[in-house]
DNA sequence: CTTGACGTTGACGCCGCGTCAACTTCTACC
DNA sequence: GGTAGAAGTTGACGCGGCGTCAACGTCAAG
């Protein structure tokens, strides 16, 4: 019962099943010209010898490798241990930098839920970790205004690159105008700070959207809590309290 | 110098730059109902209020925590927390599948690399380890042909469903006919071994090809190191020195 | 009125095949 | 010989998330 054709070539369905892989992969890798078969029949039926069954072997091992049809390609061509080395590496490279990358962004995640379970929201360094900062900054300015911004400039200034980088992020932009806001001495319930705190409210309800009563909660907490408090007072002495005053007006006009 | 329109809406151009995202992707979000523009004037072109900007900031956070544009909308859309919880629980899933597949990957890459390095060759585990088992086993029968699994069939029969999956992979057939061959025994020179050789040699050259002198050193190297005649011997007693016997036949008649 | 900078819609491309659709060919049985 | 069924063939669309090009309309500045 061998049905093996007296030149040892198979057709492509059980070349498939040899492998492992589909017909369709086979036919797929022979338009892209990764494996040709050993030869066609006048019918136009591939069919594939041991030289083809061996190099779909290789191929589909560097294919668990995570390599793209177009490096297995050069690989399988090439057949030179220093050249299948040279991909490899650049392979290990993209393979690590996505590891790293999947690891952060579930890490993030994790977080996510957790602070979300919790009922309250995120410190702005919880939330951004791991993300490009840069590309939440672009124009900012624009998006407050001149006015404001341009109050904290000169402390920007002086910052650095390095540190001014790290600052820019958009909550952080928010804790910049309260202090504007309280060195100006805008009170609580003027246009500017509640302009300023519907960013806020907006901000926080990017992933939890507070009632009236629970945001008057939070902003409480943030003053109340040592590791919140700090993240806002540092930036200008009362800015906490300034929020939580401010928060309380908005959330009874707006919430 | 304020180029806002009187009504608070920008054009498409001002809310890319706002987001840190290509106009593109704008058009693109509103194609398929993820993101809206506020309205639209008689010419056709977009413009985004507050609101819709909120909105993107919301869905530009999800989007760089990995989660689909399909998920992205379902969260935005429901504006739950319960719900927001649940998709980032089932996006968690796939994100920690993903880093522990590339973590994988990227170690047998490394391992890989490291091996082709020293000039030799993996151990089947290393080399199969962290793959799919059962997708190189289709039919193995076939590729050598009944006669020598048949010969360690009874044997296999004995190990138990878990112990068979854990053995059915490429090199260990091998290293089966091996075993084989030395209960019925062939010599090194015959037909049947020395086909058994050539699956070998095919094997090792998937990322090392040797040439008849370093393959003879490389099947000696199986006798004379512990580490890898138990991977041989451990089947049938003799078997490394078969192969290394076999091995300086087949260099000589084909390399 | 021209020029140039922007906007619009529509379409293709990427990657690795899965999955039809429509057709031909081989094998088996009557 | 006919006929059915299994398996082959080529060709095409689809998937995700846009980038990019084509062809054209619209607006402000000179």
């Amino acid at each position: 019962m061998d049905t093996t054709a007296p030149d040892g070539t198979v057709d492509i369905a059980r070349a498939a099943r040899l492998a492992g892989v589909s017909s369709r992969t086979l036919r797929h890798y022979d338009s892209i010209g990764l494996l040709a078969p050993a030869w066609t029949g006048d019918d136009g039926r591939r069919h594939y010898g041991q030289a083809e069954l061996l190099r779909l072997q290789h191929i589909l091992v560097l294919r668990e490798l995570g390599a793209s049809l177009d490096t297995i390609g050069a690989i399988v061509d090439a057949d030179d241990p220093a050249v299948t080395i040279a991909h490899l590496r650049d392979h290990l490279t993209g393979l690590t930098a996505e590891r790293d990358r999947y690891a952060r962004l579930a890490a993030t995640v994790a977080r996510t839920i957790d602070s979300l379970e919790k009922g309250t929201t995120m410190t702005t360094e919880q939330i951004l970790d791991g993300f490009e900062h840069r590309r939440y900054e672009p124009e900012a300015r624009e998006r407050w205004g001149d006015h404001a911004v341009d109050q904290s400039n000169e402390r920007w200034a002086g910052l650095g690159k390095e540190g001014q980088q790290r600052h820019l992020d958009a909550h952080r932009e928010i804790v910049e105008a309260l202090g504007a806001a309280i060195r100006v001495g805008f009170a609580p319930d003027s246009a500017e700070v509640q302009e300023i705190v519907a960013q806020h409210y907006a901000w926080v309800s990017l992933f939890w959207t507070p009632t009236a009563e629970t945001y008057r909660g939070l902003t409480q907490m943030y003053v109340d809590d040592e590791r919140f408090r700090r993240n806002y007072d540092e930036v200008a002495p009362g800015a906490a309290a300034l929020l939580r005053d401010a928060a309380a007006v908005y959330a009874e006009r707006e919430l």
